[in-house]
DNA sequence: CAAGAGATCATCT
DNA sequence: GATGATCTCTTGA
């Protein structure tokens, strides 16, 4: 069981994107100790992805992701969903990835209870950021053990048949970017 | 089943 | 003042 760093997150969005498929995220938060393999991703790379927040430029919300890699960028969408992203890509280059679903979700309580989400309660990008508490404190954090949220790689492998891909979702604004298949996703 | 509407607010123009 | 990297519920065939 290894803590992925920065060193994971600074390549390729799509790259990254797809090697978070089976890998297993923790949030800690106060005694609750939330962990959930991540099942569906987004890649959101560069100023010329109009899908892109940063196709806009950089601003107070999207300089986050003109940082170094391995960061996460939480933001509000439609005024009631939190969504996770993790920076990639070197300095200077904007880029994240957008955690959309979430599988086998475990909630370990102080007492050592457990409670066991249904995947459909994490198969989407708001309804995950909510079951497992992850708010807008963790905006512009590390991401690391230290800030209470980490990925872990448990060592298991999900063979490339098993990888699908798709075109993002929510996004038909964003003209010839809208149908790049840059949404990975696993079962 | 597919399609549509409503909820609700930080962010940027 | 408009607009979402969404979700749930309602409607209608």
């Amino acid at each position: 069981m290894h803590i992925l760093t920065s060193e994971f997150f600074n390549r390729d969005t799509h790259e990254v994107a797809k090697d978070l498929l089976g890998k297993v995220l923790y949030h800690r938060k106060g005694e609750n100790l939330y962990r959930a393999v991540i099942s569906e991703t987004e890649a959101y790379h560069g100023t010329e992805d109009l899908a892109c927040h940063c196709s806009k430029g950089k601003t107070p919300r999207t300089e986050i992701m003109f940082g170094e890699a391995g960061y996460i960028y939480i933001y509000l969408i439609y005024g009631m969903y939190q969504m996770l992203n993790f920076v990639t890509m070197p300095m200077d280059f904007p880029a994240a990835v957008l955690i959309r679903g979430v599988k086998d979700a475990v909630l370990t309580k102080e007492n050592n209870s457990e409670i066991i989400f249904q995947n459909n309660q994490t198969n989407g990008p708001g309804k995950l950021t909510q079951k497992l508490q992850i708010g807008k404190e963790l905006n512009k954090k590390l991401i690391s053990p230290v800030n209470n949220l980490w990925v872990c790689d448990n060592g298991i492998y999900i063979p490339e048949k098993d990888i699908h891909t798709g075109k993002r979702i929510g996004i038909d604004y964003a003209k010839e970017w809208r149908d790049k298949a840059w949404r990975f996703y696993i079962d």
